[in-house]
DNA sequence: AAAGATCGCAACCGCCACGGA
DNA sequence: TTCCGTGGCGGTTGCGATCTT
């Protein structure tokens, strides 16, 4: 950034562009701390920062708030993600406020990022993407696996439970028909990685016919999408599929 | 090992809504 | 009612890091 023109130098106003020093976010700290959030435009003047009220306010809010939560987004997260966009579009503010301690920017870059590219791509680009990012995250996943396997063993026989009630539910109940599904439905399958979604335009992507052939599967990365708050379901606009299963473990849950 | 491709994300831009003078 | 300052929002950019060939 530092080698773009007029990156990190003053513009034309004055103002300093590009990425932060840790002088200046200290003096943004400091001036939060005495005056509080807003009047950003004061910033420059009571702070002695060459940074412009906004470019102030996008670093406080960003970056620099102490109740931001740092990491990956957490399969939980996304699941939320995935809803909440499903219900609002591309409204990153209004979705941020369901998941404290993430930044509206911060979900727009993961939605475009990990999401709306892979309605661009070929599978097999799809499939390299794939791998890249399950390489990113196996760490993580690892960790969290862990813990859901804890709250697998506790749950055990209530699961097997749910389990077969589900089978018998499956055949009935979830669109699984290409003919309904709406033009751009977000589709989890998750025999083939716990989270991984498809997306269809109209047409049945190539590996949703392992959605079909294999129920076990299918139903064993459901129970992957199990978080620490014990929800299992299809974070999809598959509506109908999404309304059953959740209507089905509500009560467990 | 090196060059090119791709990804992730911080930061900027432009537009709009709102409130106060 | 109009104007202006301020803040919020969504879209876009561009660089460093990482991966692939």
């Amino acid at each position: 950034m530092a080698g773009h023109l007029g990156w990190g130098v003053l513009n034309e106003e004055g103002w300093r562009k590009g990425p932060w020093t840790g002088e200046e976010d200290r003096l943004l700290i400091e001036y939060v701390r005495l005056h509080g959030e807003g009047r950003w435009n004061s910033v420059a003047r009571l702070a002695g920062l060459k940074r412009n009220g906004k470019s102030c306010r996008l670093r406080w809010v960003n970056y620099l708030r102490p109740d931001l939560k740092r990491g990956q987004i957490t399969p939980h997260e996304e699941t939320i993600i995935l809803e909440l966009h499903a219900r609002w579009g591309n409204r990153w503010s209004t979705i941020a406020r369901s998941l404290p301690g993430r930044t509206d920017n911060e979900i727009k870059n993961y939605w475009r990022t990990h999401f709306k590219k892979k309605t661009k791509m070929s599978p097999e680009t799809s499939n390299k993407s794939r791998t890249h990012h399950l390489k990113r995250q196996q760490f993580q996943e690892q960790q969290q696996q862990i813990q859901q396997q804890q709250l697998l063993q506790l749950n055990q026989l209530d699961m097997k439970k749910i389990m077969s009630l589900l089978d018998e539910n499956y055949q009935v109940k979830l669109p699984f028909s290409p003919q309904i599904w709406p033009e751009t439905t977000t589709l989890l399958c998750p025999n083939e990685d716990q989270h991984e979604l498809l997306y269809t335009n109209g047409s049945v992507p190539d590996d949703h016919e392992a959605c079909n052939d294999e129920q076990d599967s299918l139903w064993d990365g459901l129970w992957n999408l199990d978080d620490v708050h014990g929800n299992y379901g299809v974070p999809a606009t598959c509506a109908s599929g999404k309304a059953t299963i959740h209507n089905l473990v509500a009560p467990f849950c």
